[in-house]
Order: structure tokens, then C-alpha cells, then sequence
DNA sequence: TAATAATTTTAGGTTAAGCTAAATATTTAA
DNA sequence: TTAAATATTTAGCTTAACCTAAAATTATTA
């Protein structure tokens, strides 16, 4: 398997291991890397046979020490290139991904560690996404959902839960970016969207679809 | 095919047309890249039905419109991600290499473009090879060999023959780099070795095989 | 110019990574 | 608690990119 498509497996059920803890079903696999099933339950018995996975059929796969070090340090250099190519390039935060995808799998440890130190060693993607430390350490960030805030309180836009491009433009659209200052006007109850403003100027209303894609602190 | 894989034997193609412009044969490419004559066979079978080479049986192939266009984009961006990584990352250029020959297979128009931009559209590489602009034109460098300068004369040096860690590591240790000003001092009739001067300062002797792999001008 | 050497191609094989269709296992719901 | 639905695995195929060994072609040299 070449490392290529090896950290994309890693990476991909590192992510679903975030999010349900259980661990990866073939399925959810399958679906994030726009592959079949059957290929799923085949990279599962080739990554579990080189030690980078827990796989027993029809479980849900978790990683090993070994995998996680592999899923994080490419996370780690996703992020870290995507932070180039927002601040030194100038590219928007929906434009990133697609090259950050790519440009992740160009593993010289050194490279890494420097692009990291020219950047000055970030801790946080354009995206509010901790970025790890060569030692896979995440820096904690508490952010919770836009939605768990009360009436009258203002927080700091910290993260989003969403990283679609057409997400991201209605967001550019509200003036919402990361450090943003949200104020909850008010909730209403029919439909449970919440009256904001940004940094005390504009005032409109956001869907709890919208707001539950939104972290902050 | 994998564009990965067809840009380096387009690019090897270029690069063998250049030193001998009958093209390249089957054995020239394969040692290049480090695989079988047998294989490269197949690969110039493939990249002729694409219409990128011209292919046939026992001749040298030489590159059509279009397969030159991938190949010059390919050195195009292989000599930028050069340029970032001596420039921005403070990388040796003698290091650079393998890190350049994965990032130039990264496709993205607009991030070739930007990079170019943020590096000041440079117009030579860290090693003194011309960086061809985004319509594939290269800058004319009339750089002639060391070995051609008569004595007396006082050149500067702009750019190298010989790409290996072990010359450029030597060059570095005798002061030599890009825009050093060489006077030649005397020819050795025995082994047409010369003596020089770099920036007027140190005198040593260079053999003749390293200064035919010196361009200056 | 004929024999030898070198190069290139062909034939046949392997491995990785994908696919579809069918078989099997697990989960959900009547 | 069985039947239906869903999920996963297996079996068998395909394609790309490599390989070795043998055959064919071209180039060199005696
Ligand atoms: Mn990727
Ligand atoms: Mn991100
Ligand atoms: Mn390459
Ligand atoms: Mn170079």
C-alpha cells in the first residue's frame, strides 16, 4: 500500500474515531474517500496485517499507537500547509483544502519541521483546527457549539464543525471569521435560530443548522 | 497513468532531448528513473497513444507539443518549490532535491502561480537553472564552461553542470557559489587543471572535471 | 560483410488498489 | 423471535506499473 494511500485510510479513521468513539465502520470509510466497501475491508486486512489497525471482521477498526502517530503527523502537515497557503499565499479558507490534500503526503520530517518554524510553530489552522506538535500533542481548545450559549452573552468565534467551501463563502458572506465577537440577541422558539450580532455591528439571524457548525468561546 | 508517474518520464524525456537532441532511447530513460528498459518500453508505448511523445519502435522518442508543455511546467514547478526551500526554509542547495522532485507533482495552476508571486517571479533556481515562466518560456542564460575562459579573465559564476550532494558540498567548501567571481590564473598544460582566485581572495587549483562542470559568464 | 555485442521489444508474471456481484453476518423492526 | 433490511466480506475481475527472461533488432568490430 503506498504511504499515499495509506495516510488517507489512517487520517480517515482517525477523524471517525473523533467522532464516534467505537472507532471506523468499513462504511463510513468507504464514504469519505469515495471508495466501495469492498475496497474498505480490503486496506482494513492490509493495514491490520502491518500493525496500524485493530481489525476483526465486522467490528469497527481502531488505531494503533503506530497508525494514530502516522493519521496525526499527517494531520499535523495538512494543517501546517494550510496555514501557508492562507498567510503566506493568500489563498481564501474554502480554497485550501483540495491543495493541503496533496501537498500532506510529501513526508521529509525536516521539510515539515521547518515550514512549521517559518510559519512560527502555529497552533491553529485558518479553520480554528488545532494543529499537533512534532510530538503529536494537540493544544486544548474547550470550544463549544454556538447553539449551548446563553441569551446576553458574548464569545470569540474559535472553530467550525463544517469545512464545505459553500459553508465557508455564506460565512465570509455574514462577516463571520475566526475572532469574530457573536452576541446572542435572542432565541426563537419556533425554530430554534438565534438573533446575533458581530463585533456590536450587524444584527440578523442564523439557523441552529448554521449555528450548531459554529464553535466558539 | 498516474500523472505522478507520467510527468517524470516526460521530464526525464525533456532532459535527455536537451543534452542530445536525436531524443531519448529506451536505456537513457530507464536509468534515469531508476526502473527496466522493459518498463520504459511500455511507458513510451502509453504516452505515445496519449499523444505526449513521438514513439517508434527502436527510435529515440522526442516530445510532442503537448507532452513538452507538461514536462517544462513540471521543471517549472519543480525549480520553484527549489527556490521556497533555500529562500523561505533556509535549506541547502544541496538538500533540495528529493523534497523538489514529490512537491513538483502537486497540481494546482493557482498555487504554482502564487508561489511564483511570493517568490518574486524568480528567473533561476538555487542552482543557477533557469525557471521557465507560466507560458513555458525560459530565460536565455549564455553561460559558457569554466574550461572555456582564457587566463586572465575574471568571470562570474552562474550556474553548475552537476547536480550531486557531493559536488555541490564540495563547491560550497571551496567558497564557490552562485555570482562568485572567478579569475582564472594559469592553466596546468599536464592536466588541464586550473588555478583560480574566488573574489579575489582564495587561490586553489580546480581539476579540469570540476571546472567543466562550472558555468559562468 | 559476417559475427558479435548491445539495445530494445515482447511475452508472461506480480502486486497494489480499485471494481461488481454474490454470499454471509449483523441489526432493526414487525 | 423471526423476517427484512442493512452492512460487511468474499470471490473474481481489471488496470497501472513494475519485473525477468527470451526474442528480435540494430550497431559495432574483426
Ligand atoms: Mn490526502
Ligand atoms: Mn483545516
Ligand atoms: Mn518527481
Ligand atoms: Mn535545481
Amino acid at each position: 500500500m503506498s504511504s499515499h494511500i495509506e495516510e488517507n485510510y489512517l487520517k480517515a479513521i482517525y477523524k471517525q474515531t473523533e467522532r464516534n468513539k467505537d472507532g471506523a465502520y468499513t462504511n463510513d470509510i468507504a464514504n469519505e474517500l469515495n471508495v466501495k466497501a469492498a475496497t474498505v475491508t480490503e486496506a482494513f486486512k492490509k493495514l491490520g496485517d502491518k500493525g496500524l489497525i485493530f481489525y476483526e471482521k465486522y467490528k469497527a477498526v481502531t488505531l494503533t499507537d503506530q497508525g494514530r502517530a502516522v493519521a496525526v503527523k499527517t494531520i499535523r502537515k495538512h494543517r501546517l500547509w494550510e496555514v501557508f497557503l492562507v498567510e503566506k499565499l493568500g489563498f481564501k479558507w474554502d480554497e485550501i483544502h483540495p491543495m493541503a490534500e496533496e501537498l500532506e503526503h510529501v513526508n521529509f520530517e525536516e521539510l515539515t519541521e521547518r515550514l512549521a518554524k517559518f510559519l512560527g510553530n502555529p497552533e491553529f489552522d485558518p479553520h480554528g483546527d488545532p494543529i499537533p506538535d512534532k510530538n503529536g500533542k494537540f493544544a486544548q481548545n474547550k470550544s463549544v457549539k454556538l447553539t449551548a450559549i446563553n441569551i446576553g452573552k458574548t464569545v470569540a468565534m474559535t472553530g467550525i464543525e463544517n469545512h464545505t467551501p459553500s459553508f465557508l463563502q455564506h460565512l465570509d458572506k455574514l462577516g463571520l471569521k475566526l475572532g469574530a465577537e457573536i452576541t446572542i440577541k435572542d432565541v426563537v422558539e419556533f425554530d430554534q435560530s438565534i438573533l446575533v450580532s458581530v463585533n456590536n455591528k450587524k444584527e440578523f439571524y442564523l439557523s441552529q443548522e448554521i449555528a450548531n457548525n459554529i464553535l466558539c468561546k
